[in-house]
DNA sequence: AGCACGCCGACT
DNA sequence: GTCGGCGTGCTC
């Protein structure tokens, strides 16, 4: 980019404005002066460097151009434009709006989930040593920090959170304002590497030699010379230059020809030569050269109805539910509706929960849909994604298979949109802002986008299934099993009566215990559910009854056994095991309750001839751990998966008989308005990995209270009856669908003033918001994380009833309120809505 | 959110 | 007295 004119001495030409969103948190535009050599080539949409602060560098993006100079304060230049065309499109700048608006948050923190770090580069303050200083030297004298400081900046320059690490306080801005002074030091933005394409160096003949007579003359020259003639004639082996002359523009790979050719020399004696050329083109980190497969899906009866029903339903609903048990084959109908979709031109998004993006099912959309397919993924690095944002913006990519986290995408054009498990509460983002749900947001994109929404699921949120017999959705059904394939046997383990008998090992029923031995014995596999992580979730002093707790939050400390640690799982706080109980020096510490590891341990004594492969957040942190462990248990190379959440999504497997669900009791009890929904889904999705094919699978659910209405519904499979059982509560109770929620979190460092504010904000809402039911204050089930008490109120805001936008305002307006206050000016508020 | 600046308490 | 803590206000 050209040099920045400061002075406008042109008078001809006017001077134009460009508001800017820039990635901070605080709710307005920034004007900014447009430099006049840049006047013609800007456009809305496009990102923009600017200096923000008095040394901080940013990415803005344009969001409006004008002539009115601020009248306030004087408007800074744009250092430099990067982008030819608009990086995001008008529709999703729209939707942008929405979210921010909708869930309560600034643009800017919009912008910041939205925009791959690759797009948005940023400045990080450095230090370092000033070249004309010298230690040794200087007759200033310096603390001892300085000193630490300057000795290790004759190594390095240190970004500011390096220093605070080094030095160890938290306040670093004196020292180094001192070093300054004493010009030890210089202070300087260091821009943060931005996206850069993956190149790859070629060899061609250079265009003197591209013939046959020009070549036979080099070989005559070259035959004293074998080994350049070797790699000569190597290059035309694979470029069939004398066949086709356009064949040498593209060359052939460098490192193809060296693997073959070997000798490097002889190669750079023909490039000095002039006879070959090295040169670099940009190549795409994923194939964009596979092909599409056209193979027609075959469907069955069921599926072929449904499939018709849902494009009748496209045609009244602009959302339509698909409710299709475990394993009745909605993949094949979302197949068949993305290929009708982009054979009309427009683009499609398929929604995925993170998890499940990581197995078959991309495998085979990749072989199907080809090069216009584009994966969205959290696992990818920041130049992948801005990959897959040009793609999409370029129209390379027509087809996006994503995480939630794609809802942001440059699209322009999207005509359908599949949410997958649309009930999976991974789509809700809770940290950080914005806090959106990625299902609904996806309806808000397809109404901009005059799109249609399909949601799939075998186990529809409660929300979801009310709209659609509210007749606001379509809804259509699969019933049947793909296939031959039958439902599982859900089978009750008693834990009282066996708790009784004294027939329980370990924590294992022996119903459990048998069935497990049944499958091993006919060679099939198992799949062992806990939701809970760790060895175990606490551990206890028997004689004074001590539990450890985290020091920065209120929780007891869960006992890792491999790391050999306590660990908190909220703050990743960690201590050794004590040895002896801190209060009663009693050396009978033991654990309580039992986690995947402990389950893993325990199935290792008991079946010590079989493979146990444990799946759950240790270790499948690696970018690879996730697909080896399902890539093992695939091939049979693993008997028992021990697993979370994990092992409940989007997996199938052909040999599983037998899935154990653990800990049925904790899901159904837990003290939240949903958990009942959440049983009935983990526990039926969990179910529907066992058995496939012709065999049925058996799942056995370990519960001391067998008798529970939601455990009799999956026993029966009835998800008819579970909604309008959870219905009736919901009504009763006034949560979704029947009410919207706001959560509003307050936090603070001091346990009386968190409280204070908490309920001096509530008082104010009560006072100022009508027909809004107000719950709380109170302290949320964990009080304390990271050094912060917690307090909370919950909103239930009746459907359908006022603007929502004014509520919000009203909201912002009480908490400006209560920040009045000086004992409250340092609260945190964070508000929530439609929490998950 | 960063980051600068300024006020104030605790230690040499 | 100075150092370092943190509360406050600003960013075009």
């Amino acid at each position: 980019m050209s040099g920045v004119e400061i002075f406008d001495q042109d008078q001809s030409r006017s001077t134009l404005f460009a508001e800017l969103l820039l990635p901070v948190p605080i709710p307005k535009y920034f004007t900014y002066r447009i430099p006049h050599a840049l006047n013609e080539h800007l456009q809305i949409g496009q990102r923009a460097i600017v200096q923000f602060g008095d040394r901080k560098i940013l990415t803005g993006l344009i969001v409006n151009i004008h002539e009115q100079s601020p009248k306030e304060y004087e408007a800074k230049y744009i250092l430099e434009i990067l982008d030819t065309y608009p990086s995001i499109t008008p529709i999703q700048f729209k939707l942008f709006i929405w979210i921010a608006e909708y869930y309560a948050c600034t643009l800017g923190e919009v912008m910041n989930a939205a925009l791959p770090v690759g797009l948005r580069l940023s400045s990080e303050s450095m230090v370092q040593l000033n070249p004309s200083f010298n230690l040794e030297e200087s007759t200033l004298s310096f603390s001892e920090k300085e000193i630490i400081l300057l000795k290790r900046l004759e190594q390095d320059t240190l970004s500011y959170s390096d220093i605070a690490k080094l030095l160890d306080v938290r306040s670093i801005y004196s020292i180094l304002k001192s070093l300054s002074s004493k010009e030890a030091i210089l202070l300087f933005e260091e821009v943060k590497e931005k996206y850069k394409p993956k190149t790859e160096r070629r060899i061609r003949l250079t265009k003197d030699y591209v013939s046959h007579e020009a070549l036979e003359e080099v070989f005559k020259t070259l035959e004293s010379k074998p080994k350049q003639e070797d790699v000569l004639l190597k290059y035309l082996q694979h470029v069939p230059v004398l066949k086709d002359k356009a064949t040498n523009a593209k060359g052939i790979s460098k490192k193809q020809l060296l693997d073959e050719a070997a000798s490097e020399s002889s190669l750079n004696t023909l490039i000095k030569h002039n006879i070959l050329e090295e040169f670099e083109v940009i190549v795409p980190r994923f194939g964009f050269d596979e092909d599409a497969e056209t193979l027609p899906i075959l469907l069955s009866e069921d599926q072929e109805r449904a499939q018709a029903e849902i494009f009748k339903s496209f045609d009244e609903h602009a959302v339509t539910l698909l409710h299709g048990i475990t394993g009745s084959g909605k993949t094949e109908i979302y197949i068949n509706l993305i290929r009708k979709a982009l054979d009309s031109g427009g683009q499609v998004l398929y929604l995925l929960p993170e998890i499940a993006l990581t197995t078959q099912i991309v495998q085979r959309l990749k072989k199907i849909f080809g090069s216009s397919m584009g994966i969205y993924h959290s696992k990818f690095s920041d130049n992948e994604r801005v990959e897959v944002w040009n793609g999409v913006l370029t129209g390379k990519v027509k087809f996006i298979v994503g995480v939630r986290s794609s809802v942001f995408l440059p699209f322009d054009n999207l005509s359908l949109i599949i949410v997958d498990e649309e009930h999976d509460p991974s789509y809700k983002q809770h940290e950080p802002a914005p806090r959106y749900n990625a299902r609904d947001t996806a309806i808000m994109m397809a109404q901009l986008h005059h799109a249609k929404v399909l949601l799939g699921s075998a186990t529809p949120s409660v929300e979801s299934y009310y709209q659609a017999l509210q007749n606001r959705y379509g809804l259509v059904s699969l019933t049947k099993r793909f296939g031959e394939a039958k439902l599982p046997e859900i089978i009750l383990a008693d834990m009282r009566s066996e708790r009784r008998n004294k027939t329980i090992k370990g924590e294992f029923s022996s119903l459990l215990l048998r069935h497990i031995h049944e499958a091993l014995d006919k060679k099939e596999q198992v799949i062992i559910f806990q939701n809970r992580r760790g060895y175990s979730p606490m551990i206890n002093c028997e004689d004074c009854g001590w539990v450890p707790k985290c020091v920065n939050c209120a929780v007891s400390l869960t006992y890792h056994q491999f790391k050999n640690a306590l660990v908190c799982h909220y703050c990743g706080y960690k201590e050794s095991l004590p040895r002896q109980c801190p209060t009663c020096t009693s050396s009978r510490i033991k654990t309580v309750g039992y986690g995947t590891e402990k389950l893993e341990e325990e199935l290792n004594l008991y079946f010590p001839e079989t493979i146990i492969q444990r799946m759950d957040l240790e270790t499948t942190r690696s970018k690879t751990g996730y697909e080896t462990i399902i890539d093992q248990f695939e091939k049979g190379e693993t008997n028992i998966l021990v697993g979370t959440q994990m092992v409940t999504k989007g997996l199938d497997f052909d040999h599983v008989s037998l899935v154990g669900v653990f800990n049925a009791d904790r899901m159904m009890h837990f003290p939240d308005f949903r958990s009942h929904e959440r049983a009935y889904q983990l526990i039926t999705q969990v179910s529907g990995r066992a058995g496939r094919r012709e065999k049925a699978g058996k799942v056995v659910v370990q519960t001391s209270s067998p008798d529970h209405p939601i455990l009799l519904f999956i026993l029966n499979n009835r998800y008819d009856e579970f909604y309008k059982k959870e219905i009736q509560d919901r009504h009763q109770h006034a949560y979704p669908p029947f009410t919207r929620l706001i959560d509003i979190t307050i936090k603070h460092t001091d346990k009386k003033t968190c409280r204070d504010a908490a309920h001096e904000l509530a008082e104010l809402l009560q006072a100022q918001l009508t027909g809004v039911k107000l719950l709380g204050p109170g302290e949320p089930m964990i009080s304390k994380i990271r050094n912060q008490f917690l307090m909370s109120i919950l909103l239930k805001i009746p459907r359908g009833r006022g603007e929502l936008t004014q509520l919000k305002h009203t909201i912002f307006e009480c908490i400006e309120q209560v920040l009045k206050d000086k004992a409250f000016k340092s609260i945190r508020f964070v508000i929530d809505v439609d929490p998950v």
